[in-house]
RNA sequence: GGGGUCGUAGUUCAGUUGGCUAGAACGCCGGCCUGUCACGCCGGAGGUCGCGAGUUCGAGUCUCGUCGGCCCCGCCA
């Protein structure tokens, strides 16, 4: 580089350097060549410098410059002017001064890349991933890595400052039952063994508060071998906390706290605090689902209990049959036509519910399919359930309690995003409490845990462990921002015999609990703490406060949604000499 | 595992009921242009229409299969 040394960054000249003899390295971001002067845009991470390379100063110099193309990266030493008269560019950070170059040095020619580097991106996913080194050098890219850098770094001081200590845990662990199928990776020190990635630290964190650190956190991966979505990667971060001698309260007020620190260090916002606490139930029946977004309003009101069902024959027969009916009422909705209605009334019937229901008032009066089946008095009913005024759309819909609900949330969801309800500037912030400790599985019949089988139950109810388990209150909470669940805890367990009732309840044999979490148990007799915690799904975290809505955006290597990776082509196969290392062979009907 | 949707120059897309010698814009290359900043003007190159079968006189267009991207259900303690 003839002995080149970058003195500034593309983005720091401005007035004050006036006259400075400087030298930039970066790439070529755009070149207009006038044909006399020519001008070169030249871009680092910090932004862009306009170059002026003037033959009537030097023509040699002026000739090779004509040579550049987009992306070669290139040292330039000039000295910094301010531009002539009117020529300043008010839509650049440094638009009021250019630097007139002396020399050029072109340090690597580029190919012409695959698409344009610069914000508003035209090119497909697919090729932005395939190409992912050049997708990162656009400015926007630059701008979410640089946030996601500040979120780390807010966290990390956040719980320094309140005492946690950061521990590192395995990623090769013990392959554990239940959850989340399991990342293997097979011994070769040990042949036909395999160790398993974690899907959370869940019990070294556990373990970490047995001896003692009392507050931990980690910022980590893990792993999870299931099926992608736009907020699910295969691998993906946490932020995992845990402390000792603690209940929900501490967990609330410091976990509030940290939301309170990032997003003001982060994003210069003020979160409010208190954040609402939703009990579960609550949230279904309201929102239809326990990750709501509370940026608008627009609840669901049931209505099974209107007798006014019994003269309409179709919801007679769903509300007979153990079914409901509920509502959602949409402000100044009634001007939607027929056939708007009917668009969201397939949104409903994929979640498996008959048809929706509209019930318009209008200044002339209240129109409605099911008017003539349930009256004036019952159409009165449902429209003060409602609170309903003159312009509102009330849509009603019935069906089988649980899909209902869901079905109706979904409902509420879209309406949102299409009438526009839903401010994105805003982040509203609740934990859903009074979970179930555990569900019944239709499928498996039996109990499985609703949050993982270290959580506590509520006090008073564990004697119902063994009569009712599924009335069982489970001492967990989720924190839902926006729609999205970001993070989950719980108070553990820390008493032996609870935890092993636990697993005979999950129907977790002896046998196998004592093989599989034998060294949790085993810990559990040797003065465990009471302790509990929370893990942060940090790339929904980040990608929420980068205003994105896929957590591909936020991590740098991403996977398709097929588990791939387009730009290094993993998974890929391995060589015979490696598979003979680990004992292992490939059946040949399952090479892909 | 299931459903939906997309795949056409380097890129983003258009392409009628099957008639195509497959278009546009941007990018790229060449020429002109001394104050542009998405510079402008003129010209040019560039296509196994994802892949493979099939229907047809004829397929970018229709059918089946397959591969890949995205979204959703299942799954994700």
């Amino acid at each position: 580089m003839k002995n080149y040394k970058k003195t500034h960054s593309c983005g720091a000249l401005g007035m004050k350097d006036e006259g400075r003899r400087v030298t930039l390295m970066g790439w070529v971001h755009r070149i207009r060549d006038l044909g006399g002067v020519i001008f070169v845009d030249l871009r680092d991470r910090e932004g862009i410098t306009q170059v002026v390379f003037n033959p009537e100063k030097d023509g040699e110099l002026s000739r090779r410059a004509k040579g550049l193309g987009g992306e070669d990266v290139i040292a330039v030493v000039g000295s910094v002017q301010p531009r002539p008269g009117g020529m300043a560019n008010p839509q650049m950070a440094t638009g009021e001064i250019e630097v007139i170059a002396d020399d050029l040095y072109v340090i690597s020619k580029a190919k012409t890349p695959p698409f344009v580097i610069e914000d508003g991106v035209k090119a497909t996913e697919e090729l932005r991933l395939k190409y992912r080194y050049l997708d990162l050098r656009r400015p926007e890219m630059q701008r979410i890595f640089r946030l996601r850098h500040r979120l780390y770094q807010s966290t990390r001081r956040f719980f320094d400052e309140k005492g946690f200590l950061e521990i590192e845990t395995p990623f090769l662990m013990k392959s554990t039952p239940e959850g989340a199928r399991d990342y293997l990776v097979p011994s070769r020190v040990h042949r036909g063994r395999f160790y398993a990635l974690p899907q959370s630290p869940q019990l070294y964190k556990q373990l970490l508060m047995v001896a003692g650190f009392e507050k931990y956190f980690q910022i980590v991966k893990c792993f999870r071998d299931e099926d992608l979505r736009a907020d699910r990667q295969p691998e993906f971060t946490q932020l995992d906390v845990e402390m000792s001698f603690v209940d929900e309260e501490d967990i609330f007020d410091l976990i509030e706290r940290y939301i309170e620190r990032v997003f003001r260090e982060v994003l210069n916002i003020e979160i409010e605090r208190p954040f609402r606490r939703l009990p579960y139930r609550e949230s279904l029946l309201t929102y239809g689902t326990d990750k709501p977004d509370l940026r608008f309003g627009m609840e669901i009101r049931a209505l099974t209990d209107l007798d006014c069902w019994k003269s309409f024959e179709i919801f007679r027969r769903i509300v007979a049959g153990g079914g409901e009916v509920c509502g959602l009422r949409v402000d100044g909705g009634a001007g939607a036509s027929r056939k708007q209605v009917e668009r969201w009334e397939e949104i409903v019937k994929e979640g498996g519910i008959g048809g929706l229901i509209p019930v318009r008032i209008t200044r002339e009066g209240v129109t409605s399919p099911i008017k003539k089946h349930i009256g004036d008095g019952g159409i009165t009913k449902i429209i003060e359930r409602f609170q309903g005024k003159i312009g509102d759309l009330i849509l009603v819909l019935a069906g089988e309690g649980e899909g209902l609900f869901s079905a109706a949330g979904g409902l509420r969801l879209r309406l949102a995003q299409h009438l526009n309800l839903i401010d994105p500037t805003k982040f509203i912030l609740a934990w859903i409490i009074d979970y179930p400790l555990l569900t019944y599985d239709n499928g498996a019949k039996k109990f499985v845990p609703v949050h993982h089988p270290f959580t506590a139950p509520v006090e008073e109810d564990i004697h119902k462990l063994g009569t009712s388990p599924g009335e069982v209150r489970a001492r967990a909470y989720d924190l839902v921002l926006n729609g999205q669940e970001i993070a989950g805890g719980s108070i553990r367990l820390h008493d032996r015999k609870i935890q092993e009732k636990i697993f005979r309840v999950l129907g977790i044999p002896q046998g196998e609990a004592k093989s599989k979490f034998g060294f949790l148990l085993d810990a559990l007799q040797y003065g465990a703490p009471p302790h509990g915690g929370i893990a942060f799904g940090f790339d929904r975290l980040a990608m929420i406060m980068a205003g994105k809505t896929s957590i591909r955006e936020v991590i740098a290597f991403p996977k398709t949604t097929a588990a791939l990776s387009l730009m290094d082509e993993a998974p890929d196969r391995v060589s015979p000499a490696q598979l003979k290392d680990l004992g292992l062979t490939i059946k040949k009907k399952n090479i892909t």
